[in-house]
RNA sequence: CGCGGAGUAGAGCAGUUCGGUAGCUCGUCGGGCUCAUAACCCGAAGGUCGUUGGUUCAAAUCCAGCCUCCGCAACCA
């Protein structure tokens, strides 16, 4: 009988960097997935790599002095390197600049085009010059460009279009109507009142603006933008619209494309789309995962709080590691890391529960037969509530894993492992051990423990790569049949008398305390490292040498503020009521995370007095209080030092 | 009134789709046990489920309003 297929896919991801722990948690889901899904038999194909064009790419590999293949082939060799580190078993690595690729997504720009729904017209937007880059208007801050504070400038770039609008209905339809495709539900809410239901707007898919990337065929001059190349990856890697289109055949649909929740739109709209115009047949399951939130915060190198996957690897093991991505956060929801619940989590799931029961068990057959289990088993009270825990698990895991649910399937695999400790304390084998008559208890015993732990390493596969086979060491189990996925539905195929080998502590605990301690301070040094490298550029800015006329020019004056409040709707804003002397002005200012209102009043202020007034927020500003600013940003009020009154002028 | 998510025991979370005894892990306290990685097993304390109102015999769950936090707002996993 042929296999069932079964085709899973990562986004692919953009090199411009290393990639962080966030990347390995959406690469270890996937490959949990089809680690299961092999074990259950299926035919996988699970894909993942990396999207490698783009002006971004394009202006780092310039700056470094390299071109843009150098410098991608370079971070593509350290991703590939960390996906064998963590043991991720994908079938194919696709890189955009692969031949094959280059040659779908050609043809695929082509059919659209041939088709009618891409066509020519002229893209509009906010350019920032120096930048070369396009923005939308909810990017810029204070209406200037958000990477270099300069003035943006709308321009026009003949570009090409895909309809998509075209697709809109059926697009609200395939959401509507089926459930299953957009994973979790509230994604489904989201796109649908966010982006469906308003209306789509047709598609930029052509670029004037860079050269690294994939020419239009039939317009040079034209670079095919973002959607097209990097979506298609999930069907040119399968050798779509080649004359090898084997895997293409046998693998599409893919059954899941797992993606994090800020690209579900490219998936859940641009993609069908695509799909539709193309007469392709759709992904049965776009699965939106959440973040890893840091300290309670988004990851961000501005924040120094990268987590780098290859440092937590080398220093707690990657069984720990991958356990942990999978088991800390509900699938789907964003997530707290911190290092005490990883450290909490190896200690109490790993060391204290998996990793002594296995240490206890073989330690008590070393004890108390020498190492070898003799074949004289008797039933105790107390196996038929393990056995019967141990296929109520394995069923409850079976469906929870269906559902992608690995943080429940971990649990459940925990209910039966707990269950196995326990049976260890109910049956008391130190005790059965001292008396001669209940020889048959004790092996009866041991053994069942020991087929608990069997079926326990058999369901940790997907999860964990070295630690099964540790575990079959110490038990010599050797026979494949007893490492098989349906071996775990028939309680007692283990052998009856079970010779073991004492193996190293799996999972050795950790001292909390000194951990955190020692973490903390590599943090700092990281965040220190992190702080200088942003402070430089800011050093080198420069200003224009200027005369003391051109200084005259502001006027500054001492103030007090006599009343202050926070701007509605405002999350910077506070709202300043400041007394220059005799006047009276409202000044609005930027510091409403660094002062309360409470705190301004009574504050002697240095105004910028001679500044237009303007509007913010809906209320007029007239003036600006100096602060001074630190690299990351924080605020702190120039004040007069010897309190003079209000309305002296500063020089 | 842009969109979405969150608010449940000291901490972190599940439960909300489909209303019916408030649950898990860690921590704390008490007990048991000694095979084991100071581990394992049992028990206890601890919650007006953000808030106000509504529907209902019955609301953490459904409806309406409000408050707080977070994210997104045209490619940051």
């Amino acid at each position: 009988m042929e296999k069932e297929k079964f085709y899973i896919t990562t986004p692919i991801y953009y090199p411009s960097d290393k990639l962080h722990i966030g990347h390995s948690y959406c690469t270890v889901a996937a490959d949990a997935m089809a680690r299961y899904k092999r074990l259950r038999g299926y035919d996988v194909m699970f894909l993942t790599g990396t999207d490698e064009h783009g002006q971004k790419i394009e202006r780092i590999a310039t700056s470094q002095g390299v071109t843009p293949k150098e410098y991608v082939d370079k971070v593509v060799d350290g991703i590939k390197e960390l996906w064998t580190a963590m043991d991720i078993s994908y079938n194919k690595f696709i890189r955009t600049t692969d031949e094959e690729h280059v040659e779908g997504v050609k043809k695929i720009f082509k059919k659209l085009y041939d088709k009618g729904d891409i066509y020519k017209s002229s893209y509009e937007g906010l350019y920032c010059t120096p930048c070369e880059t396009f923005f939308t208007e909810h990017q810029l801050v204070d209406g200037k460009c958000p990477d270099c504070g300069r003035e943006v400038e709308k321009i026009k770039e003949e570009s090409y279009f895909f309809k998509l609008s075209k697709y809109q209905d059926r697009l609200i339809e395939l959401i509507e109507n089926n459930p299953g495709f957009l994973e979790p539900r509230s994604r489904q809410t989201e796109m649908l009142s966010n982006f469906l239901r308003p209306g789509l707007e047709d598609l930029c898919v052509s670029r004037t603006s860079f050269k690294w990337g994939i020419p239009v065929d039939f317009d040079p001059g034209h670079i095919v933008y973002v959607w097209v190349d990097a979506l298609s990856n999930y069907i040119t890697a399968l050798g779509y619209g080649t004359d090898h289109d084997q895997l293409y055949k046998k693998y599409w649909p893919a059954d899941i494309h797992l993606v994090g929740k800020e690209i579900v739109r490219f998936h859940s709209i641009i993609w069908p789309a695509m799909l539709m115009s193309l007469e392709e047949p759709l992904p049965k399951q776009i699965f939106g995962h959440g973040w890893l939130i840091i300290d309670g915060g988004k990851m961000s190198k501005s924040k120094g709080n990268v987590v780098d996957p290859k440092v937590l690897v080398e220093k707690y093991g990657l069984d720990a590691i991958r356990y942990f991505l999978l088991r800390e956060v509900a699938f789907g929801q964003d997530g707290n890391f911190t290092n005490e619940a990883l450290i909490q989590r190896i200690n109490a799931d790993l060391a204290n529960d998996l990793g002594n029961l296995v240490s206890r068990t073989v330690g008590m057959i070393d004890k108390y037969f020498g190492g070898i289990l003799p074949c004289l088993q008797k039933e105790t009270a107390f196996d038929s509530d393990l056995i019967k825990t141990a296929s109520t698990t394995v069923e409850n895991f079976q469906n929870v894993m269906d559902k992608m649910l690995f943080s429940d399937a971990l649990s459940e695999l925990w209910v039966l492992i707990r269950r196995t400790n326990k049976y260890i304390d109910e049956t008391q084998p130190w005790i059965l051990c001292k008396d001669e008559n209940k020889q048959g208890e004790l092996a009866g015993a041991l053994y069942n423990v020991a087929e608990s732990i069997r079926i326990i390493s058999i369901m940790l596969q997907p999860f964990m790569t070295k630690t099964p086979s540790l575990i079959w060491k110490q038990f010599n189990i050797e026979d494949e049949k007893l490492t098989e996925w349906d071996s775990i539905k028939t309680w007692g195929l283990l052998s009856k008398n079970i010779a073991i080998t004492k193996g190293e502590t799996l999972f050795p605990r950790i001292d909390m305390k000194k951990e955190l301690e020692m973490l903390e301070e590599a943090q700092k040094a990281a965040q220190a490292q992190s702080v200088a490298n942003q402070a430089k550029p800011q050093e080198e800015e420069t200003f224009e040498e200027i005369t003391i006329d051109d200084f005259s020019k502001i006027q500054l004056v001492t103030g007090e503020v006599i009343a202050s409040e926070n701007v509605k709707g405002s999350k910077k804003l506070l709202k300043n009521t400041v007394k220059l002397g005799e006047e009276t002005r409202t000044i609005l200012s930027g510091i409403a995370k660094f002062y309360t209102p409470e705190e301004m009043v009574g504050k002697k202020v240095v105004v910028v007095a001679n500044l237009a007034p303007r509007k913010m927020m809906g209320e007029v500003s007239h003036g600006m209080i100096l602060c001074a600013e630190d690299s990351r940003g924080n605020l702190s009020l120039v004040t007069d030092d010897k309190e003079f009154p209000s309305g002296a002028g500063v020089r």
